[in-house]
DNA sequence: ATTTATTTTTAGATTAATCTAATATTATTT
DNA sequence: AAATAATATTAGATTAATCTAAAAATAAAT
């Protein structure tokens, strides 16, 4: 098997993004849409990940990821998750400054490497935007996270994850003072407009839209 | 000015390097030897340089890097010297495992993340070979510096770079005992085969091939 | 059940980077 | 100075990755 192209390791994080860790069956237009190009140059490319058996492809039908292709979207994805810790705990980034540099780092190829980083990291479980880091089995497990806005009123919550790590989210949740590890209580829901009010750590009220409601992942 | 490719860069890197910075011309043999390619990749390479005014090039008569090549090929060589330094310093790997890992991370491509690397190691100004690391401006000084092989009986020095990083070389000088820092003494001279006996620290006596007498550098 | 619209694939081009084989230029030797 | 050797460039293919436009398949609407 031999290694695969940064264009075929980003075709194939997007089809086990989009089709939720290999559940769903995954569209040509989707991954076009995610990857901002367009259908034709994804179907050229499932043809081509289909002949290296990293995805089963049935043309018109759609595409599934197979297990050597997860295995190797879930290495890339632990790449990209261990240098965005690496560059956040010790390079000093800011978390919605990580992505795009991750998005090159998560290429280089070197099992070594990315041993060694993950001891030098402390074997991190999640990344800065709190999504789980698998191991190098490509093992891992989520916290159990529910949307801020699907919390009923009164209810409690720390906030474990994001949805969105677009830089500008992440940019006003520094603003508004929301962080991962923080504690939340849902003090009051707007049924018009999905909009609620939510008490911080016990003492910042905050008004949240349901955008940001909707992005803001907490447990309890 | 839109940013180089990877094989771009890594053209620019070589022509640097066996023109010694710039000074002489370099033929299209040489850096098809040093690239492990072919000569005629190379004339089309340099044909594209050339129009990107990176190199200055005459049909048949050599090529010789431009201010602005010259300006590219330092970045990318302070990025992979800080790369060395990073994985020696901070991920423990021997000096001899470093090179090809640098080798993709110096294509890595953001300003920000190399100048955060370089507070986070403490502005290096010397990678794990001896080589000195330019700064943002592609400024830096040498160490003076001499082959073993040319310094005469009973000289002192101390290694201060290697000019092979070959990873069986480095590993060669690991198993006998030479490492930068070391202090030398060089106490016997072979005319017939360029060997020579040395004394490593004032205490270690060590009989090492002309070949390595070539290859390791010092200064006094 | 047709027709229409949407989605997807294929056909044909393009660009970068490489190769082999053929040609051209320059250097070296008679 | 002509012949030969060494070096370098061009011509023509190939592969990966992309695009636009045309064709094919599927889904939705009448
Ligand atoms: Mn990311
Ligand atoms: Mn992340
Ligand atoms: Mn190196
Ligand atoms: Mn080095």
């Amino acid at each position: 098997m031999k290694k695969l192209s940064f264009a075929e390791e980003n075709y194939l994080k997007a089809v086990y993004h989009l089709s939720n860790a290999g559940e769903f069956d995954v569209t040509t237009n989707s991954i076009a849409e995610e990857m901002d190009t367009k259908a034709a140059s994804v179907s050229d490319m499932l043809r081509r990940l289909s002949e290296k058996e990293m995805v089963v492809y049935r043309k018109y039908q759609g595409v599934k990821i197979s297990e050597k292709g997860k295995i190797a979207a879930l290495q890339v994805i632990r790449k990209h998750r261990l240098w965005e810790v690496f560059l956040v705990e010790k390079l000093k980034f800011n978390w919605d400054q990580v992505h795009e540099i991750a998005e090159q780092l998560e290429h280089i190829k070197s099992p070594l490497l990315i041993q060694r980083l993950d001891d030098f990291l402390g074997h991190p479980k999640f990344d800065p935007h709190g999504d789980p880091i698998p191991d190098e089995n490509g093992l891992f497990k989520e916290k159990p996270q529910v949307p801020l806005a699907e919390v009923e009123i009164s209810g409690d919550g720390i906030v474990v994850a994001v949805k969105d790590t677009n830089s500008m989210f992440l940019q006003h949740l520094d603003r508004i003072g929301i962080y991962l590890g923080a504690k939340t209580k849902v003090t009051e829901k707007v049924e018009f407009d999905g909009s609620m009010e939510i008490l911080v750590d016990g003492k910042n009220k905050l008004f949240i839209s349901k955008e940001v409601a909707e992005n803001v992942l907490v447990t309890h």
